[in-house]
DNA sequence: CACCCAATACCGGTTTACCGGTAGAACAAA
DNA sequence: TTTGTTCTACCGGTAAACCGGTATTGGGTG
C-alpha cells in the first residue's frame, strides 16, 4: 500500500559516490520520492537527521566511520517511523539477521537489479521485510546457530524465573521457596548461562519470547 | 477431553468439616475419581503435598492459618500440573482477579449446585478456567481498576524502556543516547512510578504485557 | 561403582539499581 | 502569562545484583 499522495523523501548512505551515483538513477524512474539526499559517512547523516526526517534510508552497511548495526539501531532509536533498508556487497547470514534485529526492514545486495530495488522499497513501505534475491537464498538454509537445542530449564529453575519476573528479589524469593538466598543466586545464575544473557532483563525477555513460562 | 482412565487424586481444603463432607457426597457421583483427601488448614495440606501429589485441589480461600492467595501460588509453585480450584462463600472481584492471577482455575461459590461443580471440574481439567453463576456474573461488570487509562510513555521513556529489555544497563544507556546517566536514571524511575512498578523487572513485564513497545 | 546432574550453600568483592529528594530549560496549551 | 509536560541533571545513601570461584549432597544411569 504505498501512499497516493507522493511525497516520500528517502537519503542515502554511502561511502562510494559511485553507488549513490547508480541508486540515485535508479530510482529516479520511481513515482512518489519527493526528495533525495546523499550521505557518504553515518556521521554525516546523523548530523542531518538532528533536525531532518526521512521515510526511508538505504544504508550500506560497511562504512568506514561508524559500525552500520550501531547506526540502523540509533536511526530507528531516533526516528522509529523510518524505514532502513540495509544495502551492502555481501551477505552473511549472521549479519542479516542481526541487522533485522536492529530494526532493519530489509537486505539487499548491491547488485540486486533496478526492478528488485524497486520491489523491495514498496514492499518495506507496506510494513513488510523485503529482501533481494540472493539474500533469500541465503536465509532459506538454516543456520548451525538456529538448529542448537532449546535450553532446557529444570524444575527449580522454572519456579524461581517465574518469581524474578514477577520483579522479586534474591531475598524474597528465597523467603518463599524456603531456601538461602545463595542457592536462588546461584540458580539465577545458571540460568542466565544456559541462556546465553548477562543480567535479569536479558533473562525475563529470554523467557517471555521462547515462552519457557 | 476428560481422561477416559479414571484416576484424579482430588485434595479437599477447607476449615469447615460440614463443607469437606458436602463436598465429598458431592463429588462421590463424578466417574474418574481416584481419590480424596481432606484438610482443615492449608499447613496440614502442604505438608501433605511434601511426599504426595494431587490432580486438582478444591481450595477454600478463607482459611485460618494462612493466606489464600498465596497458599495458592506455593501449591502452583510446588506442583504446576496441579488444577487449584478456588471456593468461597463471597466473592469480591478484585480477589477473583488476584487468585487466578496466583494461578487459579476456577473461582467457585460454596453455594453452587452439585451440578455445577462437576461442570466447573470438567472445564479446569480440559485446560480452561471455571466459574459458578454468580462469579460469572461479578466478572462481567468491569471493575473500576480495568477503566483507568493505560500509562502513556513519552517517546524519550519508550527509548529508554526499549534498551532496559534489552539488557542495558544506566550507564550504557546514557552512553547510547548521549545523555547522563543521571538522565537515564530519572527516566527509568518516573516510567515505573507511570507503571505502577518498583523494579526493572515488573518494568519489562509490564512492557511486555501491555505492548508498549 | 563411577559419573553426571540437580539442588543446595558459601565467600569476598565490584557494579548497578533503587530511593528520597531538588531543580532548570524548552515548549505548548489554556 | 501562568500552567503543565517533557527532558534534562544533580546529591547522598542503602539495597541488590553480578562475578569469580568452590563445595557437598542425593538421585539416576551407563
Amino acid at each position: 500500500m504505498l501512499k497516493q499522495t507522493a511525497d516520500y523523501t528517502i537519503a542515502i548512505v554511502d561511502d562510494h559516490p559511485v553507488v549513490i551515483e547508480g541508486l540515485r538513477i535508479l530510482l529516479q524512474g520511481v513515482p512518489g520520492i519527493a526528495g533525495m539526499h546523499a550521505f557518504t559517512t553515518g556521521g554525516e547523516f546523523m548530523d542531518w537527521m538532528a533536525d531532518h526526517t526521512a521515510d526511508i534510508v538505504l544504508l550500506d552497511i560497511m562504512l568506514p566511520d561508524v559500525n552500520g548495526l550501531d547506526l540502523c539501531k540509533d536511526i530507528k532509536l531516533a526516528s522509529p517511523e523510518t524505514i532502513v533498508l540495509a544495502v551492502s556487497n555481501q551477505a552473511e547470514r549472521s549479519m542479516i539477521l542481526q541487522i533485522l534485529q536492529n530494526g532493519a526492514s530489509g537486505y539487499l545486495l548491491k547488485n540486486a537489479s533496478a526492478a528488485e530495488f524497486r520491489r523491495c522499497l514498496e514492499e518495506a513501505l507496506s510494513g513488510g521485510v523485503a529482501f533481494s534475491r540472493e539474500v533469500r537464498e541465503i536465509l532459506a538454509r538454516p543456520g548451525r546457530a538456529e538448529l542448537k537445542a532449546p535450553a532446557t530449564l529444570t524444575r527449580r529453575e522454572k519456579q524461581i524465573l517465574q518469581l524474578v519476573t514477577e520483579g522479586k528479589t534474591t531475598t524474597g524469593i528465597a523467603k518463599e521457596l524456603h531456601l538461602s538466598p545463595l542457592t536462588v543466586e546461584t540458580h539465577r545464575r545458571n540460568m542466565m548461562q544456559k541462556l546465553e544473557v548477562k543480567n535479569a532483563a536479558e533473562l525475563i525477555m529470554a523467557a517471555v519470547q521462547r515462552k519457557l513460562l
